[in-house]
RNA sequence: GGAGAGGUGGCCGAGUGGUUAAAGGCAGCAGACUGUAAAUCUGCCCGCGCAAGCGUACGCUGGUUCGAAUCCAGCCCUCUCCA
């Protein structure tokens, strides 16, 4: 590992967000000398951003901590497109409505990890339909399409992935990657934006734009991407049982924000913990080192500490207490509680409910594996009626799926 | 427009008239072991039903047949080559 001048770049260095930068000798020197303007684009596909985007969150946060002015591109224009990186085919197109119901939803996560403002190293937010949807289509071609030849798009990795895979790849993808690239023409024109930043997928995305710089302006910008952050056994990071790993509290609670940490691998631990939290590199140092079940005290402070940064120390906190109450066998404030309108149910119905289970056919089936508790006592009759009149019962499937019921 | 190949469960992929709710793999869930870890082993993995069974399902729509994912016709979509 070289050693890097500015503090930017040293800090992303010994934190583990670097992968590839386009020309690092040069982008430590500007970063030495200057408040820098670096974005990172997020595509507007789903109403909240889950997990996987979280690097490039986190890496925004550094970028601010380290004093310079992080950019946040809302993809509002290219998710009509649709970016075909990573992807075998094709999504559905999104309507107008759909995206920008997304980006109301995604943008409050932002808030959480950096400080927004008109101050030097203040953080903005930008939509690039505002000038994607102006684009005049000739023009486009004229001055943009010129500077792209279609031998060198062909090399890329997201097109060459559909072409080998005989699987279709549109024009209307195809023309993603120079949309980018026109993003980063933008931002450099009117924001001096001089850095994008992303993920190791956006790497060609990221050149482009870079060249279309240099072709058009003359003006020297830089591209640095994150490492593919995988689980240890070479696994996608972000599923539950419940499925993707949101970020916005509706769609997945605190507590089990929580519980996605605390399940994390043990040779994870300090990648994760540099990635993800505040802590100072020397804690982490201390907290990696433990071994043996010594180490589940590192996901706990892991966990805390992430879930701390999205939904405030408050709720992280409560997620912690009530892990542990539950853990130990009790119940803790936090855990997924399903009212029923009467004095009784069927267990069945409440693993359903709760959505541990998809249907009543599961939900027996695991109940005849021995896997459903209520209380604490393995349930053997799937037509168990749960008494509700008196107390909230805990019911569980597995040793970690919890919930309440309540009449 | 022409010729060829193809469209199967979350994904990959077998299956070319009944024994097929559809091999196998991956992913997922649970059990055992543990530390709410990994690895390993075991079971499960369309829905309803205690069950027998019923209902849905192999691109779409019709047809042949006692019986179709499998045969036929039309349509839609994809890929490759040609024009």
């Amino acid at each position: 590992m070289s050693s890097y001048n500015s503090s930017l770049l040293r800090l992303l260095d010994e934190r583990g967000y670097i992968h590839q930068a386009t020309d690092a000798t040069a982008l430590d020197a500007l970063a030495g000398k200057q408040v820098v303007t670096a974005y990172i684009g997020f595509d507007a596909t789903a109403p909240s951003l889950h997990v996987g985007s979280l690097v490039q969150i986190m890496m925004l946060r550094r970028l601010q901590q380290a004093g310079h002015r992080p950019l946040v591109l809302m993809g509002g224009g290219t998710t009509k497109v649709g970016d075909p990186s990573g992807k075998d085919e094709s999504r559905k197109l999104l309507t107008e409505d759909d995206i920008n119901a997304n980006i109301a939803g995604i943008r409050k996560v932002f808030e959480r990890f950096l400080t927004f403002g008109d101050g030097p190293s203040d953080a903005v937010l930008l939509n690039n339909a505002e000038w994607l949807d102006q684009l005049n289509y000739v023009e486009l071609l004229r001055d943009v399409g010129r500077h792209f030849t279609i031998n060198r798009m062909l090399t890329f990795d997201s097109v060459k992935m559909r072409l080998d895979r005989e699987q279709p790849l549109t024009f209307l993808e195809f023309n993603y990657m120079i949309l980018q690239a026109y993003d980063f023409l933008e931002l450099a024109r009117r924001a001096d934006c001089r850095l994008q930043m992303g993920g190791s997928d956006q790497w060609g995305n990221i050149v482009n734009g870079i060249e279309l710089n240099r072709r058009m302006d003359g003006t020297e910008v830089y591209g640095l991407t994150t490492p593919l952050i995988t689980t240890a056994d070479g696994g996608k990071m972000g599923k539950t049982a419940q499925g993707a790993v949101w970020l916005n509290a509706d769609q997945l609670s605190p507590y089990d924000y929580w519980q996605f940490w605390r399940n994390t691998q043990d040779a994870d631990v300090g990648r994760f913990l540099k990635l993800f939290t505040d802590l100072p590199l020397e804690q982490i140092g201390k907290l990696e080192a433990l071994s043996g079940a010594e180490i589940n005290d590192a996901k706990i402070v892991l966990a805390t500490e992430a879930t701390a940064l999205l939904h405030g120390r408050d709720a992280a906190l409560d997620a912690k207490a009530t892990a542990k109450a539950t853990f130990a066998g009790g119940a803790g404030e936090d855990l997924p509680t399903i009212s029923f309108g009467g004095e009784e149910t069927g267990v069945t119905e409440a693993l359903v409910a709760l959505g541990f289970c998809t249907s009543k056919g599961e939900a027996k089936r695991k109940i005849s594996e021995g896997a459903v508790r209520l209380g604490g006592e393995i349930v053997r009759d799937h037509d168990f009626a749960i008494g509700l009149s008196k107390n909230p019962v805990k019911i569980s499937l597995g040793k970690k799926k919890h919930g309440m019921l309540i009449s």
